[in-house]
DNA sequence: ATCGTACCGTTACAACTTGTAACTCTAAAC
DNA sequence: GTTTAGAGTTACAAGTTGTAACGGTACGAT
C-alpha cells in the first residue's frame, strides 16, 4: 500500500488564511475571525461564515456549538496538512523519494550540508530514548 | 529583500501532466506529446496544442520553430519547479527554515533519522572537493 | 498552378472555483 | 413582542480548466 490518507481538495488563498488563523487562535467564531483578518483582509460577516463553511466542507475545519455559537478549529495540525503537500511534491517528483528531496533541497542550496549534518545528529539521538 | 524569483501561476493538473512529459522527452512537437499521452490521457490535437500555449504563457516551456514544426521544452528543470513549491511550503509553514521542514519530516516518519543521518554524511562529503 | 494536408492561431464554451455578499430565518435578550 | 446576533440559503461575476471546432497558410505531390 502506498498511500492510507485520502488527499482533500486544495485550499484556496482566502481559506488558507482563514485556516492559518484557527491555528494561531486554536479556537474562534465567526466572528472572532473576522475581527482577527482585519487588518489584513477586510471582510463582511457572511463572507466569513462562507469560508468557513467550505472550509468544513472539504474537511479542514470543524465546528461545535457553543450555546448558539459555532466555534471552529482545525482538523488536523498544521505540520500535518504540510506535510501532505509536501508528500505530494515528493511523489511527483523524486518518485517518492524523501531522501531526493534532501539531496534536492541541498543541492539547490535550500540547505546547507552542514547544517544538515548537524541536524540529523541532533535529531537521531532525539529518536533513541 | 526576500526572493528575487517571480512565482510564476500555479499549474493544472493537465498542465503538469504535459510538463512532465516534456521533460521525460527532453523535447517534443505538439503531436508528440499527443501520441506520448495517449494512454494515458486521450486529447484532439487542438486541445494539446492549447495546454501547450497556455504552458507557455505562464513561463514553464517554450518552443523554437524547427521547419514549420513548434518544438516544445521546459524552461526550467524540474528541481527548479518542484523546489520552488517546497521552498513555499516552507515559508508559509514554517517560517522559511528549511531545518524545520527537516525536522517535521523526521517527526511525521517521512524520512528515517537514520538515513538522514548517512545521506548528510554523503552529501557533506562531496560538498567539500 | 492547384489541391490536399500538416500545423499553427483564434475563438468558444460549459463546468467549476473563488471572493463576495445580500437576504432570510430563528431563538435569545430586552 | 420586537430587536438582534448569529446561522442558513442563494447568487453572481470573474477567473480557471478541459475540450475542441474553425480558419488560415505554406509545403509537397500531381
Amino acid at each position: 500500500m502506498r498511500n492510507t490518507k485520502q488527499n482533500k481538495k486544495p485550499l484556496s488563498g482566502l481559506e488558507q488564511m482563514v485556516l492559518e488563523l484557527l491555528w494561531e487562535r486554536g479556537r474562534a467564531s465567526a466572528e472572532e475571525v473576522r475581527e482577527g483578518l482585519m487588518g489584513r483582509h477586510a471582510m463582511k460577516d457572511a463572507t466569513v461564515r462562507t469560508i468557513l463553511r467550505r472550509l468544513e466542507e472539504k474537511g479542514y475545519a470543524a465546528h461545535k456549538e457553543e450555546g448558539r455559537t459555532y466555534i471552529y478549529s482545525g482538523v488536523e495540525r498544521p505540520e500535518s496538512v504540510a506535510m501532505r503537500a509536501i508528500r505530494q511534491i515528493i511523489d511527483r517528483f523524486w518518485g517518492g523519494s524523501a531522501e531526493a528531496l534532501v539531496a534536492g533541497m541541498v543541492e539547490q542550496e535550500v540547505i546547507d550540508p552542514a547544517e544538515l549534518k548537524e541536524l540529523a545528529k541532533k535529531l537521531g539521538k532525539k529518536e533513541k530514548p
